[in-house]
DNA sequence: TTTCTTGGTTAGGAGTCCTAAGGTTAGGAC
DNA sequence: GTCCTAACCTTAGGACTCCTAACCAAGAAA
């Protein structure tokens, strides 16, 4: 955690090592959410045995349209094969997940979760109740105008090369940014044809292909 | 990762299990945003033969007035003494930090950085600058706005106990929210005796005191 | 076939994180 | 002053994360 001035700055001066103070603050910021997110997690995982990369690796299984192989789960968490393999293989002992050989390519694996694993992982995904009751005493424009800044902040980090994995609406060749004159739903997803808002916008959306010719500078 | 319905909803329709759509669609982009600083932090540090506690001790003990003793440290990072003893005894094997007896209780350490831990952590500060280079891009005021939801967001988790320690402006007893008519600068710090506004507000500041009975319903 | 390549697993090592069991020092009671 | 107790920290032991490197197994290509 860096120090901050003496004195307020409110103003956006650039300043010695990259960043407006503004922005740095704001990573900051970032941050400390980060570690609250971070923090909710660990606990509500710990009482039931689970550490960490386990609670994410069954959060993401739950709801995965086609079940991912070990591959697929390395991108997503920014991890080694090895350290995912690991992971799996003591859920595995648990009976939380069940592992197959891939159809389509008997080299990969795919797995999903059994019903225990079902079961346990409806209970993890009450970590962010801590955060959600907060929620719900904030405004429904800040939060979606919050949504969207930080879709946009995830999604050009995508677009530069930080993040490998987004499936959210702003990385997706289906979004149309503002196709729309209603400024209640501006942007409009051909996929489903169907013009929505900020507060709409997917984080995680099962349907998102990537559009990637999006760092190309001409269309 | 939970998965997200069929269709795009942007009301607020309260949910089977706690919180709107909106509000556990935004828990789930701050867990991305969660990942991605993990993911930077620990790429800018892992070159550097450090591991993630280690680095965030360092950017912890960098710009602290006065130096923190291991519990403060443990508090901080909401880890068991344990924990931190054992990554300070690392960072002193590598002689990044100093440690010596607190003069005011000879049973407490404190730690300093040394001037080559100080060299060291200038570097890693710098783990937020694919952050701040993506921020350039975005409006000042959508910033203002992203930092002060950010911050009241960490400041009601604090309140209610989620968090430990949380040394920011709304959680400040020098802080009073909207004091002026100024829309620009309505808020006033009472120690500084300044008007202020969202792009000044700080997440980790020095002076921050303590507005303990924040949770009491009178006042 | 034989070879190359790709997808996973396993082994070994440093580090995180816990609980539990020491060692010091501080502050009272006597 | 001496003893006790509480506070602060360190160490030990164990499960897990995370890496790299070495290893199998299955598809693709020669």
């Amino acid at each position: 955690m860096e120090a901050e001035g003496a004195l307020p700055a409110d103003r956006a001066e650039p300043s010695a090592d990259g960043g407006t103070d503004l922005d740095r603050r704001l990573a900051m910021a970032l941050e400390r959410v980060g570690h609250v997110v971070r923090t909710l997690q660990w606990r509500q995982a710990y009482t039931r045995g689970l550490s960490p990369i386990q609670t994410r690796l069954l959060l993401h299984l739950s709801g995965r349209t086609r079940p991912p192989r070990v591959s697929d789960l390395a991108a997503e968490f920014d991890v080694s094969l090895a350290t995912v393999s690991d992971a799996l293989a003591a859920l595995r002992r648990k009976e939380l997940i069940r592992r197959e050989p891939d159809p389509a390519d008997r080299r990969g694996r795919v797995f999903a979760l059994t019903d225990a694993g079902e079961r346990l992982t409806a209970d993890l995904e009450r970590w962010s109740t801590p955060i959600t009751e907060r929620l719900a005493a904030c405004g429904e424009a800040d939060k979606a105008a919050a949504l969207r800044f930080l879709l946009d902040l995830v999604g050009g980090l995508h677009d530069t090369g930080v993040l490998a994995i987004a499936r959210t609406c702003v990385t997706c060749r289906f979004f149309v940014r503002d196709a729309h004159d209603d400024p209640r739903r501006p942007h409009h997803c051909r996929l489903l044809d169907t013009p929505f808002g900020d507060a709409a916008l997917r984080v995680d959306c099962a349907e998102h292909q990537s559009a990637e010719p999006a760092s190309l500078p001409g269309e």
